[in-house]
DNA sequence: AGCACGCCGACT
DNA sequence: GTCGGCGTGCTC
């Protein structure tokens, strides 16, 4: 028997698999799927069993399979696969692909060891006759004839001499039973009932029976989590499991309390899970003890059986793009799933991508509507232009909005205030020749961080004390931090208690759930956060919304500018006036006229998606073309450039009738004292430019001193 | 990635 | 003569 294996090593060769001999012993242990330990050179080195054939005609000389690591196979045939599809669309080593669909407890150089943690317990093995035993002995068989199975450590507590004795005559035996480390109480029961235009969006879905892609597009608040959770419902019902998938972590609790409400039998993953956390709910999911699993983008590969159904709730959100190899979007991954598991694949978002929305109307998803606010109205919204306020008092807060603050805080209500910090941190200026502070080992101007009080770099985490300009001159700040905006605010209303939420206060582990819950329980009045606190949040006592800077992210050099500043400012703008209380939202801007500002105003999303599809075609954007991104990354700029200029050539030689942009130096030009060009190609049919870009991918995968980076659909430019 | 092989310079 | 520089190439 022989077995074609995979090996852990991305580097050198895409996706070549080795054939290893199954030696007897091994027979009926090793499956297609399994991981195996193999000697490769002279090192041993895991891999995953891709195949297993009875004959092997080349004549090599074949080594044996050392070790077998799993006892059943980690990845199933449809996993296997759908490894191969995204290894192909991305351009990606199949072997990083298998490793980012698992979690990497399993992987083979990681560098704690995570193992399954295991209680002991202690059970009865015979009966007994009481006779022959002492009081403590006694006591101990019957609490065991009691309750059965007692944890080892209770019964030690009584005399740990007597367990062994009773252990040494075999009267009682230590069973091992794992304990998961990661524990979702079960919720409070509570019921609702679908509102007419819920239940009709409930109906139009529960009726597929296919791997049709819905859209939900509902307003902030209409409530589609309870359409997600009915939907569900059905799914379970029938005997069959669902997915839910979340943009980020903020978000999840939120998500996960509305889903204990009804369900038992939930597995979580995302990010700030611990690495044995996150390896015992896979555990759980692939044993079959769960029937939901919520997360965010990685658990679009939870492997659940038998799928019902696939939600991705706030479609929109670039999280669901993984922004490092296999750079893979959760879209395609779960239209693949749903396509297997023949099962729908729900999207919803108030703000759909324009791609998405695209696809509705033109028939090839189905569009559901909701329109309407479950339990409340869409906040007032009022724009505020700070061209003329911000010269009367110079502040980042206008006195429309300070005044609002004041009239919400009087009536004990709670505000939220959004700082729009996308492409704007806080950087510093030199007061006397201009300078801004830049990295040394990259292109990007430091982040001012007043609490610890140095400078540090957003890319490769360089850090420095504050110190002169180069010139003599004195650093003054400029641009906004939270902390900055803070600062203000609790000198304007001395009263306000503030509390920050930003990636400062973050850091520290459920220190989201902390924030939220404080701010839920009233012990603050004003919570200030940047992208964080935009979406999903839901406070019945905030009844105003302030944007202090709508402008940022529309002046970001990226095509989506306009779409990111409009489903921002909608987002936040929800996060408004939840409760019975009529809600308002302050927008502060410098481009009042701006139609993604405009549009946002009125909840107008079919006027801004019209405005910004006319910019999009004109230009040959998304949705009207695709796009994918090849950035060369070398140490050398010489190198980066020559080579930049090589490939450019090289595409236009052959891709004639593509749009080919480039060789430009790259918005960010340099990180890590790497530098880096980009070449853009816009094409309309993806198998006319695929091969000539895997030919470009393995010519230079050898190379040491250039990197090809390959980005289909960039969220960034 | 490792590690061997191999082909040239500068040392006891 | 040989120690060791790292370019090239292979790993079932």
């Amino acid at each position: 028997m022989y077995a074609k294996v995979l090996v852990e090593i991305s580097h050198l060769f895409t996706n070549k698999e080795f054939t290893y001999i199954i030696p007897s012993s091994f027979f009926g242990k090793v499956f297609v799927g399994s991981r195996v330990k193999v000697p490769f050179g002279s090192q041993m080195l895991e891999g995953f069993v891709l195949e297993i054939n009875d004959e092997f005609e080349e004549k090599v000389d074949l080594k044996e399979i050392s070790e077998v690591i799993d006892l059943y196979p980690i990845l199933n045939d449809e996993l296997l696969n759908l490894g191969k599809y995204i290894s192909d669309l991305t351009l990606s080593p199949l072997i990083v692909v298998y490793q980012s669909m698992l979690p990497k407890a399993l992987k083979a150089k990681v560098k704690v060891q995570i193992k399954p943690k295991y209680l002991s317990y202690i059970v009865l093995e015979n009966n007994v006759d009481a006779n022959n035993l002492n009081n403590t002995q006694k006591q101990i068989v019957v609490k065991l004839q009691n309750d059965g199975k007692v944890l080892k450590k209770t019964l030690n507590d009584i005399s740990t001499s007597s367990v062994s004795t009773l252990l040494k005559k075999g009267i009682i035996k230590e069973v091992l039973e794992e304990e998961y480390r990661y524990n979702l109480s079960q919720g409070k029961r509570d019921s609702f009932v679908l509102l007419p235009e819920q239940k009709m969006v409930y109906d139009e879905i529960v009726k597929c029976n296919s791997s049709e892609v819905f859209l939900i597009h509902g307003v902030t608040g209409s409530g589609k989590t309870n359409v997600y959770i009915e939907l569900v419902d059905n799914v379970i019902k029938n005997g069959k499991n669902a997915i839910v998938l979340v943009p980020e972590i903020s978000l999840t609790p939120q998500m996960i309390k509305r889903f204990q409400t009804r369900f038992d039998k939930i597995a979580v993953l995302h990010s700030k899970l611990s690495e044995g956390e996150k390896y015992d709910e896979w555990r759980r999911i692939r044993n079959g003890e769960v029937k939901i699993v919520i997360g965010a983008r990685s658990a679009v590969f939870a492997p659940l059986d038998n799928l019902g159904i696939i939600i991705i709730d706030e479609e929109h959100s670039t999280t669901y793009k993984q922004e490092s190899t296999p750079r893979y979007h959760t879209l395609d991954v779960a239209k693949y799933r749903s396509k297997f598991h023949n099962c729908p694949l729900v999207l919803g978002s108030a703000t759909p991508s324009l791609e998405t929305y695209a696809r509705a109307k033109k028939g090839v998803y189905h569009l559901l509507e909701l329109k309407n606010r479950a339990n409340s109205t869409l906040p007032d919204i009022e724009i505020v232009d700070m061209n003329s306020s911000f010269k009367k008092n110079n502040g980042f807060f206008s006195k429309q909005l300070v005044d609002k603050i004041n009239e919400v805080l009087s009536n004990d209500e709670q505000v939220i205030l959004f700082l729009n910090r996308r492409g704007y941190s806080s950087f510093l200026t030199c007061s006397d020749c201009g300078d801004v502070v830049k990295c040394p080992h990259c292109d990007i101007s430091l982040t001012y961080h007043k609490s610890s009080n140095v400078l540090r770099c957003h890319y490769c985490g360089y850090a420095t004390n504050l110190g002169k300009c180069h010139c003599g001159g004195e650093l003054a700040q400029y641009g906004m931090g939270t902390e900055k905006v803070e600062e203000e605010l609790s000198k304007i209303i001395p009263s306000a208690k503030i509390v920050r939420m930003d990636i400062d206060t973050t850091t520290t582990k459920n220190a989201h759930e902390r924030i939220i819950n404080d701010f839920s329980n009233k012990k603050y009045n004003i919570l200030l956060g940047t992208q964080m606190i935009a979406k999903g949040l839901d406070f019945s006592d905030v009844t105003l919304v302030g944007v202090i800077n709508a402008d940022t992210s529309l002046n970001f050099p990226d095509f989506r500018s306009s779409e990111y500043t409009f489903q921002l400012l909608c987002q936040v703008s929800g996060r408004s006036g939840r409760g019975n209380k009529k809600g308002n939202v302050i927008i502060q801007t410098f481009n009042p006229d701006h139609y993604a500002i405009k549009c946002s105003k009125n909840h107008d999303y079919i006027s801004f998606y019209n405005e910004e599809m006319q910019i999009r075609r004109t230009l040959s954007y998304p949705p009207y073309y695709y796009i994918v991104s090849i950035r060369i990354i070398s140490p050398s700029y010489e190198k980066a450039r020559d080579i930049s200029s090589k490939i450019a050539l090289y595409l236009r030689g052959i891709l004639k009738d593509q749009i080919i942009l480039g060789p430009s130096v790259a918005n960010v030009f340099k990180v890590s004292n790497k530098y880096r060009f980009l070449i853009t190609i816009k094409y309309k049919d993806i198998n006319k430019i695929i091969e000539p870009l895997r030919f470009l991918k393995e010519q230079y995968h050898i190379s040491k001193d250039i990197k090809i980076d390959i980005d289909f659909n960039p969220t960034k430019i």
